[in-house]
DNA sequence: CGCGCCAATAAGTATAGACATATTTTCATC
DNA sequence: GATGAAAATATGTCTATACTTATTGGCGCG
């Protein structure tokens, strides 16, 4: 009965536990694989597997001829997922619309270098919107989309689903870049999602590439006090 | 002089090409393990390898009998990394300095549930202090740590390093959640900051666990326009 | 027709051995 | 003593094989 797990990652597990109870501190050298072959009695490629995936996970450093070593700590790492926002507001049980404000083809500005790069000689959709849960705005989304890299979009109605879902069926992203920070609503901002000039607000500002090619960059504007972003890190059970 | 990368890693890499290019869409089946061995001419533990490796990754999901299928695609899920402070100020070639504020031994309020929580029957570190970069104030920290998880923490001095990198070093945490929002400064972060009443600052609360057991909660307020939380997704080379 | 059992199949785990590669230690030579 | 070549060693990669486990598709039975 004891419905036991993998050896690999029962091995892995231990050593887990002991780096994340301090018992094994960072530098500390964990034991040879030979070391834990012979305690466990069984292959090296066992002992391997889980020594690989500790590493993989940065929890030790393996240096050839020296052996293996907890990692010096990194300070939180967790993973923040940024979810698409019709999902997000579909997971609140809530109700779920994007309403198109504007969309407008034109050139890159000339003295703007990031939009030059996105176009890339080519020309820009230029796309503005709200997202509304329960009938009430959510989010402001402006999006400027290189129709060198997604033509087809010039023509998409965006009834079934928002441009950022489009997007991510019809031309999937290989490189991203998220910056998170706040600003104060300015008079647009207010208006659109019916708050008081000045609110703080949360900043999503995020450019994706494809292949090298930059695809879109979009900036999503959120009532501060009222949405969060949340990363959750840890054991996996 | 081909200087060839490790078989394993090159066919991780050949299917990832033709996933992230749309060569291969989600849901599509991946070819077997055996017909992969016969592609490249290898044992099956060498295509297992890197199937699992991207397995891992969440490209891919296996299901024994049926074979392995192109995950379906999950909107951006970059790895936010949130440094520590003082690294990311160091980083930038600034001077780093922790000014302690305040610093009180007190038991949780009654009426506060996460206090509660946090404090496990035991008393609570109350600490307020400012990170300063460059000799101006950069973020603003208010920390409650459970006494009954690090007691050595009542005694320590926050000269050499922030409360942060000690408990980093003391008690190492198991588990984390962190929530990002952003709120208008009020009259004590406008001070303490040096900003204008009502700018919109970034705020990270923190929470960290080890084994289950509640260590700190921390909030940092940064001002908005200043910094930034970046994240960064993409192929590793 | 639906139900459940069974066989086929693909992934999951593990072994024992071989050779490659990076790095440290040792040691002979200058 | 400094220097560099060679040996020792721990990890990295890979093979060939064997058995286990979960799932599926088919077959026979009521």
């Amino acid at each position: 009965m004891t419905a036991s797990r993998p050896l690999h990652q029962r091995i892995r597990g231990d050593i887990e536990t002991r780096i994340r109870s301090g018992e094994w501190p960072p530098g500390y050298r964990v034991p040879f694989e030979t070391e834990l072959m012979a305690e466990y009695g069984c292959a090296r490629m066992t002992v391997s597997k889980a020594m690989s995936s500790l590493a993989d996970a940065g929890l030790i450093v393996r240096r050839k001829r020296a052996g293996s070593f907890v990692a010096p700590p990194k300070m939180h790492a967790p993973v923040l997922n940024i979810p698409d926002i019709q999902s997000a507001v579909l997971a609140r049980g809530e109700a779920y619309t994007f309403r198109l404000l504007s969309r407008r083809i034109r050139a890159a500005r000339r003295n703007d270098a990031d939009e030059q790069a996105l176009a890339a000689g080519g020309r820009l959709l230029d796309l503005e919107g709200v997202h509304d849960a329960a009938g009430r705005p959510f989010a402001l989304e402006r999006r400027l989309v290189s129709l060198k890299a997604a033509p087809d979009m010039a023509n998409a109605a965006f009834t079934e689903r928002p441009p950022g879902a489009w997007l991510l069926e019809n031309v999937a992203w290989t490189e991203a870049e998220s910056r998170i920070g706040a600003v104060n609503a300015d008079p647009e901002i207010s208006r659109r999602l019916a708050l008081d000039p000045g609110t703080a607000c949360l900043v999503v500002d995020r450019k994706t590439w494809r292949t090298g090619e930059h695809v879109t960059r979009v900036l999503q504007i959120f009532p501060g006090e009222v949405f969060n972003l949340v990363a959750r890190f840890g054991p996996d059970p």
